[in-house]
DNA sequence: ATGCCACTTCAAGTTCACTTGAGGTCAAGC
DNA sequence: GCTTGACCTCAAGTGAACTTGAAGTGGCAT
């Protein structure tokens, strides 16, 4: 077993990363808990840590914050979990063919010299294949800005 | 040169699985054009198929349609687009290691024994691995329900 | 020429994942 | 004991990506 020590919530915000506005959104979501209070102050088991660190997982491969609530609540049910599990690794390899289609396409039209990508077969050619089951997960608002 | 039929909003809909109110979306945000109307309703070149299968596969490897937009008018500037191609792609490698983190995650956690994943040594380390670069790309909202 | 109805516009609404703001509270330091 | 400041709650706001609704319009069949 991990120590299991306890710390309040500013401590796991500077740990985590995480505002602790977002905490307080994961608590409130269920997909996290507070084992108590000091004061009005939240606090947590520090294996906090590794839950957040999950659901940053699960949110970088596109799920979504219900869909990860989801899975850590499905443990009540231990054979639809690992189905469930399997077809979500399934949803995501999917996923991955397509963002390797996604990356070889951007190096490739780096490279071509094709004035307009568009008009390049071999680019088309990509479009078409990685396009095929298109439309199935991975949304996103990116804001990189 | 692909033959360039001309199609109205309807079909382009049907073939391409999008609603029209996404494809006037589109079209308001710059992401493609129409080339005419009959009447009040918009014709497109039936080249906008590619266009928009270039538009999904980007969508789903978590580019927002602002950034894709930026991608299709890059082409005014040769030398940047392709070194922002190639930032993109990289970036994108990134959250494929992510992603497959996550598959190998879910795939070890379906077959794991111990009654908690959260508690598996291995798939622990897993999680700190795959939660180093994370936060970056990708967020969502994927209501597969 | 007269309807029909699928298209049109434009504004407003929706969902997701948070963030921000106003007003309140309490452990701690002086 | 009183101030201070970081936390608290709850409501409202934000931005991305669409969707929906009301009111209008114009090809096309009759």
């Amino acid at each position: 077993m991990t120590p299991s020590e306890v710390m309040d919530i500013t401590e796991v915000a500077k740990q985590s990363g995480l505002p602790a506005s977002t905490l307080r959104f994961y608590e409130e979501k269920g997909l996290i808990q507070s084992i108590g209070r000091r004061g009005l102050r939240r606090l947590f088991d520090s294996r906090i840590l590794e839950r957040l660190s999950l659901i940053s997982l699960g949110r970088s491969a596109g799920f979504s914050l219900a869909e990860i609530a989801d899975m850590f609540s499905a443990d009540k049910y231990p054979q639809i979990n690992r189905e469930q599990l399997l077809a979500k690794a399934d949803e995501l390899e999917q996923t991955i063919q397509q963002l390797i289609a996604m990356r070889d396409g951007l190096r490739y039209t780096a490279n071509c010299q094709a004035s307009s990508h568009l008009e390049c077969p071999k680019f088309q050619k990509m479009l078409r294949v990685a396009s095929k089951a298109s439309r199935k997960h991975l949304p996103s608002h990116t804001c990189s800005t």
